[in-house]
DNA sequence: TTTATATTGGAACGATCGTTCCAGACTAGG
DNA sequence: CCTAGTCTGGAACGATCGTTCCAATATAAA
């Protein structure tokens, strides 16, 4: 029994994940897929039953792949805000390589056409979201235990505010072609993570 | 010559722009179109080429009516940040009114959808982000006036992070339900911004 | 009422969608 | 060589897309 799959087939959903992202899901037909990962239609009903399926299978590999490469300063870096900010720098030197406009995150470019009774995709969009805001709570938490007086609720809160602007970040990042203004929004939120993880900082 | 339009008809870009926002252009079809505005294929096709068109009328409609409304105490007030303050209580309450997944904001979602060759649309997209920027820009300015130091290119850099940080909370918006997760952003956001003109503090 | 215009609902068009199918080309082992 | 299994490329399917068209209907002016 010969196992060897073709080259072609091996980066399916590599491919696959890249026309997605760039394009949308509705946006991308099945003759799309065809010609940009070089599999032939046989072949990719062969691996998946569908377009959704498929689909389904990049927001996993986006997951394992491009997100666990780019978060792991925040996820498993000991640095606290300093792997938030190389995590930010390594988002950036992405937009600036694409040279012209980004193509944002996949997963908030699907948030923006997702049908909310699509409870499959749905609750990959979550897990995303719920991982971004883990890791930042985790290098928070370092922050603040080196010298910060942050409160567990205070850290979640924190957690979350950066999640859900790195958000808007990567979704400006599509309609725009100024990489300053994005370095800009960079360096303003950490400014704000670390102001309000010194301790230095009191109210009246 | 009869010009009276039938109620329908007056009601035709809103019902729309409604339909757009909640699902995604790709997604409406004009089956759907006609069934969620109530007028027939040929009244749709004597107002407008086409569907991008139409699509265009809403993006348009969306400024005028959406925007306008929600936008008016940065855009028109005299407040200063306590006018952001009460956009984004606005923002809120839309969302609490929804009782479920937020639809998010017709041009966040659009940005996700979008090819950049589409120039038209992108360009509709862009002068959006301009206009809120350029709110912003105001109201801080008003905030900086009173009593702030801030230079015209902080308040600039500080007009687009909260830009792209609301940008992002309204693509949130569109996978939770959890209007407290929201509100705290709302408050961190404005905590920020708030910090940031204030001229006591002081770097080192 | 008659006449003219506005609007409807639906049939129909070609294009394209996701999906299915299969004859032929390819590959590896005997 | 032959055989068995894998994969390709493209034809073809029914469904649906955006769009066009028009006879029938509704409306307002004369």
């Amino acid at each position: 029994m010969p196992k060897t799959k073709s080259a072609s087939r091996e980066a399916l959903v590599d491919n696959a994940m890249r026309t997605f992202w760039k394009n949308g899901y509705h946006v991308v037909s099945m003759g799309d897929l065809v010609r940009e990962t070089g599999v032939s239609r046989g072949g990719i009903y062969t691996d998946f039953p569908g377009k959704q399926e498929l689909f389904h299978a990049c927001l996993d590999r986006y997951q394992e792949t491009v997100i666990t490469s780019l978060f792991a300063p925040v996820e498993t870096g000991e640095e606290g805000i300093e792997g938030i900010r190389k995590y930010l720098d390594e988002l950036l030197s992405h937009f600036r390589a694409d040279a012209g406009f980004g193509i944002g995150c996949l997963v908030g470019n699907t948030t923006g056409q997702i049908d909310p009774s699509e409870v499959g995709t749905l609750r990959k969009l979550q897990e995303h979201f719920a991982r971004l805001k883990k890791g930042f709570v985790r290098a928070l938490s370092q922050e603040s235990d080196r010298g910060g007086r942050l409160t567990k609720a205070e850290i979640d809160e924190l957690a979350s505010f950066a999640m859900i602007s790195v958000q808007g970040m990567w979704s400006y990042s599509r309609s725009t072609t100024d990489a300053d203004v994005l370095q800009k929004f960079s360096n303003d939120l950490i400014t704000y993570l670390e102001e309000r993880c010194r301790p230095s900082r009191q109210p009246s």
